[in-house]
DNA sequence: CGTATGACGTGCA
DNA sequence: GTGCACGCCATAC
């Protein structure tokens, strides 16, 4: 179990409509310093089965997207994570 | 093992 | 509120 995959369970543990900062993710994986780690281990490794565009910047930001941050914006607002 | 990279965060001007 | 620079951790090569 690398901090990785526990990121990747937290992540997919977020609830819909619910979002969560890199931070939170790093902090409920074990490491709340690793919120850097966090965000390279999603760019490099995402499931389809991890709702990564519901992990968003502390300051509210989307922060950055996969398969583009448009559809990221896009999924939020169809799950009324944002405005 | 050492270096380079990154979807970040905080501090300061 | 905006812009720049530094620091942090884990992964990949």
């Amino acid at each position: 179990m690398s901090f990785k995959d526990n990121v990747l369970k937290v992540v997919a543990n977020i609830s819909k409509g619910k979002t969560l900062s890199y931070k939170e993710v790093s902090c409920l994986a074990g490491s709340p310093r690793a919120y850097r780690a966090v965000g390279n281990i999603l760019n490099k490794n995402y499931d389809p089965k991890i709702p990564c565009h519901r992990v968003i910047r502390s300051n509210g930001q989307l922060g950055g997207y996969n398969r583009g941050v448009v559809k990221k914006k896009k999924l939020l607002k169809q799950e009324k994570a944002i405005s």
